[in-house]
DNA sequence: ATGACCGACCATGTCGGA
């Protein structure tokens, strides 16, 4: 069947409900994963999902800060949340959709929100970017990697707050000391990334010698005219789903939504 | 100067984002 994942950072789910609501509704993916909820759990606005027709969630979400969740239209099972850098911040989220949702064979969806790692690209002075490169590296060590190398059925979606390519970020040579593009995140992106097997799904819809952006920063006084993007978030799956998808879409509109967040959605349909 | 910002919180500044 056709199976739709999409991926939003959405930067307050509370705040921008309406939001959410509007990119359902019109685009009707089956799974939605967002990251940096900013709610706890018992928070979590799971009466306005089930309103829309997405009553199957899984959250791990804290007070104020970072913050996971998967919503879907069909029933999920199989809730993990792994946690990296002996750190309990909600940066992950998997759940299993499996005959009950439509699918034959199980599949695995992970939900990542990796630390964006601060200013300075040093991790001797700075201990968010020390903590990003550990992530990094813990990630290509961990079980969800080696699943996926040994044939699991898996998508890894999410902010992962490295855009790996050239053409990921508006200006190689001025972000190449920039936290997010630095050699160093780069490096650790890749091998995590061959760790796995990961394929980088955006990459096989669009060519890496184009310019592909997930997120403008709020900094900007006219984002779109600037159009100074970078791709952080991103759709891994594994060699198991190598030919699964079959269209992928970057909402770059909802950038110019009003009182929008700073990433976009990013939709995946897989026949499954 | 890419950037004149944005959200949560026991708030009226501080931290985190990227």
């Amino acid at each position: 069947m056709r199976f739709s994942v999409a991926t939003w950072n959405i930067n307050s789910v509370r705040l921008r409900f309406p939001l959410v609501k509007r990119f359902l509704q019109k685009h009707e993916p089956d799974v939605l994963c967002l990251q940096e909820t900013k709610c706890p759990d018992d928070k979590f606005p799971r009466k306005d999902f089930e309103k829309i027709g997405y009553p199957h969630i899984a959250v791990y979400g804290q007070k104020g800060y970072h913050g996971v969740a998967i919503v879907s239209r069909h029933p999920l099972g199989g809730v993990q949340r792994e946690n990296f850098c002996k750190k309990e911040d909600c940066r992950h989220l998997a759940a299993t959709f499996g005959p009950d949702a439509g699918l034959k064979e199980p599949v695995t969806i992970h939900n990542f929100y990796v630390p964006a790692g601060g200013d300075e690209p040093d991790p001797v002075i700075n201990e968010k970017f020390a903590h990003k490169l550990s992530f990094l590296e813990e990630l290509a060590e961990h079980a969800v990697s080696r699943d996926a190398r040994n044939g699991a059925r898996s998508i890894l979606v999410g902010d992962l707050n490295v855009a790996p390519l050239e053409h990921d970020v508006w200006s190689h040579k001025q972000m190449i000391r920039v936290v997010s593009h630095t050699p160093e995140e780069v490096e650790r992106f890749e091998k995590f990334r061959e760790s796995g097997g990961w394929i980088d799904v955006m990459r096989a819809f669009v060519p890496a010698d184009r310019k592909l952006y997930t997120w403008w920063s709020y900094r900007a006084l006219d984002w779109a005219e600037s159009d100074r993007g970078r791709r952080l978030d991103h759709v891994l799956v594994s060699p198991a789903l190598e030919k699964a998808a079959i269209e992928m879409n970057i909402l770059k509109k909802a950038r110019g939504w009003k009182q929008p967040s700073d990433h976009v959605p990013v939709t995946v349909a897989f026949e499954l």
